[in-house]
DNA sequence: GCGACGATTTCG
DNA sequence: GAAATCGTCGCT
């Protein structure tokens, strides 16, 4: 099964129902921000408020965490690392909190403007090839916090030009999250080169 | 008010 | 393997 034949509107619909369909369904879909467009390849579903230790949202409401706890179709930005922005999709009803994290993409529009964002690259499909190197090529930061991605605000998300088959779609576990190993709530289109690679978490006080 | 640490990336 | 670097959140 595939969403994006039904448009914007059946997107919408989508991503307020439970957060794993709305994780498949988002690959494939484009987010546009900054001059850039990004076919989505990669992403992780997080419960929010419903037992899910991994999700930013699972000890209540912070005022980080604020725009989970809203409708869906808006984005959660973050930062982390003292340098980093990364970027999910809201889900879910209003209270739910669960999101979906953007971890990869496939550059299909500004790839110059990607490559002004991102110097460190040498390989095009390295440009979102991770959370967030997804938001640096974007350029999406903390201003984009909180906006509705379905209308034309600055961060745009748009249904897939070509179908996602579902036989594409493989799935593990999450990617830097401590604990959960067993939950294979990460998603990602199977053969694609900007998948990002996997890496197991090591807690900062064993480094 | 303070301190530990993070849904990471990059370089050595 | 380890540094870079700072906002967030819970209170060892």
């Amino acid at each position: 099964m595939s969403y994006p034949e039904v448009g914007i509107a059946g997107l919408a619909e989508l991503l307020a129902g439970p957060v794993v369909p709305a994780a498949r369904g988002l690959l494939g879909c484009r987010l546009s921000a900054g001059g850039v467009t990004v076919r989505i390849t990669e992403v992780e579903a997080y419960a929010g408020t419903a037992g899910d230790l991994a999700s930013h949202a699972h000890r209540g409401r912070t005022p980080r965490n604020a725009v989970m706890f809203g409708p869906a179709g808006h984005a959660y930005v973050y930062f982390t690392y003292g340098m980093h922005w990364c970027v999910n999709v809201v889900t879910g009803p209003q209270g739910e909190a669960a999101a979906v994290l953007l971890r990869a993409g496939e550059v299909v529009e500004g790839v110059e403007v990607a490559r002004s964002r991102r110097t460190a690259v040498r390989r095009d499909v390295d440009l979102a090839r991770g959370p967030a190197r997804l938001c640096a090529a974007l350029g999406i930061d903390r201003t984009l916090y909180g906006r509705y991605l379905l209308g034309d605000g600055p961060v745009r998300l748009r249904p897939a030009a070509e179908p996602v088959p579902e036989a594409t779609i493989a799935a593990g576990p999450r990617v830097g999250v401590t604990g959960a190993h067993d939950v294979p709530w990460r998603f990602w289109i199977a053969g694609e080169p900007t998948v990002s690679q996997y890496r197991r978490h090591v807690p900062r006080s064993r480094r």
